[in-house]
DNA sequence: AGGTCACTTTGATATTTTTCAAGCCGGTAC
DNA sequence: GTACCGGCTTGAAAAATATCAAAGTGACCT
């Protein structure tokens, strides 16, 4: 983190030790993770963790780097991504508050297999993978709740992993944006949440692939315009991408 | 799991429930998952669970169905394998004794994501989804596993991830067969697993194509016969293949 | 308004991968 | 032995994707 270290400011710093610890008390109260846990074991994190801001561009860590903390997003966006040897880098995942992340990473000591940086300036709690693993075995509600959320990440990667293998490009992007209009309803515009080099990275593909995606998507009921997306047909677009279940 | 119901016969049936319980106690202890946890732990759990042998090709699961297992791999080889619409089909892993799967699904209560079935004649161990839930509240040892256990199976689709979408198929054949290696050590024959179809669909490739990336590999010093491969440097495949720093 | 810059799109071309169609083993059955 | 059969390989053609180059678009700055 030695770059990440720098360009963050430890937020609240001026307050004083009791409200900074009330402020985060209040704040994990919020947090869906941790929201099912009863206060006095939220209290007894809360004075523990460091909340702060993170600048655009900030990098939290790069892969291969032993873990030395599990992070929570609480606002912003941070992107996850790996690096091939030869310099090509793919976005395995762009999070959007509230998540918690590198929580594999922390419980087994292992070297991340990505890297972490600020894609709009976040909020951030972090928790030191050693204190972690001692919270996790002193409070039992607290390993539910991270098998929980674990959970969840598993089973994203796992439909990407099947995304991957089994649907083109036009498909993915189809997927992607019937998992957008569900989050946001399906009135009408649905906002792209981040550039398209970026959604190109994360669907595993180019951003001139991407155009042409959209492209494609045009003949099966999806108008766009810059960042904006119209489903005119969700059940074409359905019946064309060919999405998982619900689950 | 109307199919493999069928398909399936009890373990051990007709011997008396103590001598089942205390044979299933023992299996328990030998499993790495399980190695930890305090002999009490263990015990209530061991009665609770039924260990069975299942033929081949006989299908656990499928996918979209609800969770009612978790289970626990301990002989033989299962296919979690997934398939688009169009009847495609690819596999996400071939599971190895010993090996716990279905942890996600099982605990999120939402529907599998892939379907199952017997590659070569396994023994089983299943837990009911509900059971396994009361069982990790009850227990929080068993909690501290079931983590261990999921970050490690996290892993490893993260790896797919980037396997898939930063490596060519003859690159990722050459990071299989250098994992494989590292199991059983390099001396020179290495075996395969399994057929070169089900490799193919592993890799999220064809049989085709994985003939042509055993032909591409050829020219990185690795030779192969049949279902053998023999790495005659392991340094050249490995910079062929840029495998992921260890970890 | 004009200019700049980054993002996006489009077109032409190369590369990779898939598909389809034979052929080629290597084992088993007879 | 010979015939078969499934799995594997090889070749040629098609499709998908990546790459390279150029032009278009929009946001932001002055």
């Amino acid at each position: 983190m030695q770059e990440g270290q720098n360009a963050v400011e430890a937020g609240a710093a001026s307050d004083s030790q009791r409200s900074e610890a009330g402020e985060a008390l209040a704040r994990l109260q919020d947090i869906a993770v941790f929201a099912e846990l009863p206060d006095e074991v939220l209290a007894r994190i809360a004075d523990k963790i460091a909340p702060y801001r993170a600048a655009e561009q900030t990098v939290l860590f790069r892969q291969g780097e032993l873990p030395e903390f599990l992070y929570i997003l609480l606002s912003g966006q941070v992107v996850l991504d790996a690096r091939a040897a030869d310099g090509v880098e793919t976005i395995i995942e762009i999070l959007t508050p509230v998540e918690v992340f590198q929580l594999a990473a922390s419980l087994t000591n292992a070297p991340y297999l990505t890297s972490a940086r600020i894609l709009k300036e976040a909020q951030l709690l972090t928790i030191p993978a050693a204190l972690l693993r001692q919270m996790i075995e002193a409070q039992p509600p607290l390993a539910l709740t991270m098998l929980a959320s674990m959970s969840r990440h598993y089973r994203m990667l796992l439909r990407q992993v099947k995304d991957l293998k089994l649907r083109s490009a036009a498909q993915r992007l189809g997927c992607f944006i019937l998992g957008l209009g569900r989050q946001q309803g399906f009135p009408q515009r649905i906002k792209l949440p981040f550039d398209k080099q970026f959604l190109a990275a994360r669907l595993g593909t180019t951003p001139e692939n991407l155009s042409r995606a959209f492209a494609t998507l045009r003949s099966h009921g999806v108008a766009t315009s810059g960042s904006h997306v119209v489903v005119n047909d969700p059940m074409r677009l359905a019946a064309f991408s060919v999405p998982d279940e619900a689950g």
